[in-house]
DNA sequence: ACAATAGTGTCTGTTAGACACTATGCC
DNA sequence: GGCATAGTGTCTAACAGACACTATTGT
């Protein structure tokens, strides 16, 4: 029984699907690769674990959104690792994937200050056309296995918004009910009880209402604003049943 | 910014969460390890990943465990990736761990080949004595980040009980339904209710009757025997509500 | 006043759990 | 027959969804 490290060298990488909304449709971020292999396609940014200066693999993926996207996500779950000989031309390879979820004011934002960012300073070096989102529904051919890490990561927010507070990452840091409810439904890619879900909303006691704050501007009742309380800005709350 | 693979080496590993149950207590195997680091200690079994002839890392893992403890687990589910400098003295690591569930009946029969088989061949190599089962609530000191793993997959196992035919595969081939439901409450660490348990069952459908077979023996009423259909032997079936 | 959406009160069908009952083996 | 557990029928409380109603803005 061989106690050694494995001589057939393995390469080790993270990869990002960073997650929003838009209109309410899932996008997924893709980078064009400007390296082989796979160069000039879209492909999930990624890169290589730095062992010498990441602290842990989500280090390594905080790093890659923040190099290549410009952007530092609130929520960023481990999603699963893929790997084998097949995935990558390469070589053996682990890829550690991780699912980033953002509002697309955020991401906008970020992608804007990227651009001009990227006239002045030499970090983050890409500009914005290289940066696009997709339809998680009609995505290019995407290298790798990256169209099985994109459904896999879809898959699990899918499943995690059925019962807990995951889509509220997908909206701004101030967001009005019926907001919240399209955003659920857009996730979920079915409607949802008005009644009930408010119900939920208020049983979570996740949100409070921001005092005197209403979004109007349209031609009919305004809306009240919320926040996530503090105590749930960073991890997520969990409905017992469900929805 | 660089894009060569990362100079310091990464050592790549896999670690298999054992689980099974005993007397109704949730119980997860340990191995004596026999090399440094932390020898002589109770730890994971696990093993790296070998690039030369594991096809993916979930293939790393049955060879662990069939190697190690001389069973091929009928579930085996990947748990998450434990990563960084600090989780394993020689050096920068990449964990990728998985959970694997068996039957008590199962995992004895293979411990009990394993002994002897280690009498004639020289595969699988180690005795019984370096495998023992601990109660998760009650662990021996644990190298590496190993407790944080066995408390993650124990989470991950109860988590998805609650929704899930998961348990299933604490039990052996055939079961009665008061087994299945001892086997839920288990897990769960808390009774469920009779009725609504074989409600639930029932709604599933993933059950059969063993035509004929009951599990008798006692002063009592006779249970009837049940196994999974063929189509849920190896993947989960989900309920909608929970429990 | 009207249009349009926000937000709530209430009714009803569904579901989950409590309880009690019957069923069936062994002694 | 007695005992112990298997398995079921049924009542009730909790819950989710449907619907209708009120509230509040801009035009």
């Amino acid at each position: 029984m061989k106690d050694r490290s494995s001589p057939t060298p393995i390469v080790c990488t993270v990869d990002v699907v960073l997650l929003t909304l838009r209109e309410s449709v899932l996008q997924v971020l893709l980078l064009r690769r400007e390296q082989a292999p796979f160069e000039g396609a879209w492909a999930l940014p990624g890169g290589f674990v730095h062992a010498d200066e990441d602290a842990d693999t989500e280090a390594s993926a905080a790093r890659v959104l923040q190099s290549k996207v410009g952007i530092a996500s609130p929520y960023l779950e481990q999603l699963a690792t893929f790997s084998g000989l097949a995935r990558d031309p390469r070589g053996w390879s682990i890829a550690v994937t991780y699912c980033a979820l953002v509002s697309h004011d955020a991401l906008q934002a970020a992608l804007a200050a990227n651009i001009e960012g990227s006239v002045q300073s030499q970090s983050p070096s890409r500009a914005r056309s290289h940066l696009q989102l997709f339809d998680v529904a009609a995505l290019p051919q995407l290298p790798f296995d990256h169209a099985r890490i994109v459904e896999a990561a879809v898959a699990r927010v899918r499943g995690k918004s059925l019962y807990s507070s995951l889509p509220v990452f997908l909206c701004g840091p101030e967001f009005t009910l019926p907001q919240l409810q399209q955003t659920y439904e857009a996730v979920l890619g079915e409607a949802v009880n008005k009644v009930s879900f408010r119900r939920k909303m208020d049983e979570l006691d996740m949100l409070e209402a921001v005092p005197g704050a209403v979004r109007g501007g349209a031609a009919h009742r305004p809306a009240q604003l919320y926040r996530l309380r503090p105590e749930y800005r960073r991890s997520l709350s969990l409905l017992a049943r469900g929805l």
